[in-house]
DNA sequence: TTAGCATATTAGCATATAGTAATATGATGT
DNA sequence: ACATCATATTACTATATGCTAATATGCTAA
């Protein structure tokens, strides 16, 4: 793995490494869904999910449309995914022995 | 996702999230090898290798064996393994569209 | 026990990230 | 044009992370 892919990957991994951002993702896998509604899912403040939604948007992981009022978000990077199937994997496997 | 599964998941994926520590891992996947020889590879510094080593081995991600004066460290958590395939993929298949 | 190699730890600094609260923008219906 | 809902942005604080340089520890061989 070259340097540059390492970095790329890397940052992939950072806008996904947070509790509520794994939330939203896997709220999205089935579809995409609206910031109000993404809010009222993972029951964080507007203010920081919308900071997240952005902050996912510029990495790449998500992508927005805007219908009206509202903004609905979609996975645009579909290997988070799979690296989320990867992870839940880990979970059921795991799940009995967590410290 | 509950909230304890998703702290540790995101856990698990900040430890991965770095440049140097996802050569580190790809370079272990075949198994283990000695401090020094992980200095060697990847070209970074004794000090901030071993704590990132160190940093992995707190998180679960690695584990460790002393023979001598040498340390070995190999994959403890092989789910990131697994994730490490996932993102190879993901690269193949976006190496002609990186911006 | 001393020298020297292999690895770990520490203190300190610079930068990044997470979160809060307040405010701004953008669209809709009246 | 105005009120209101939906979302984004900003300024700010607290904490975490990445790194450096220096030092400490553990092991081995003489």
């Amino acid at each position: 793995m070259d340097n540059d892919v390492a970095e790329r990957v890397a940052d992939v991994l950072k806008a996904v490494a947070h509790p509520a951002r794994l939330k939203i993702i896997e709220l999205l896998v089935p579809g995409e869904m609206s910031v109000g509604g993404i809010v009222e899912a993972i029951g964080e403040k507007q203010s920081i999910t919308s900071q997240q939604l952005n902050m996912m948007k510029d990495k790449g992981v998500l992508g927005r449309r805007r219908d009206g009022a509202k903004v609905y978000y979609h996975i645009e990077n579909k290997n988070v995914i799979k690296l989320l199937d990867c992870i839940s994997d880990h979970c059921e496997q795991n799940s009995k022995d967590v410290k």
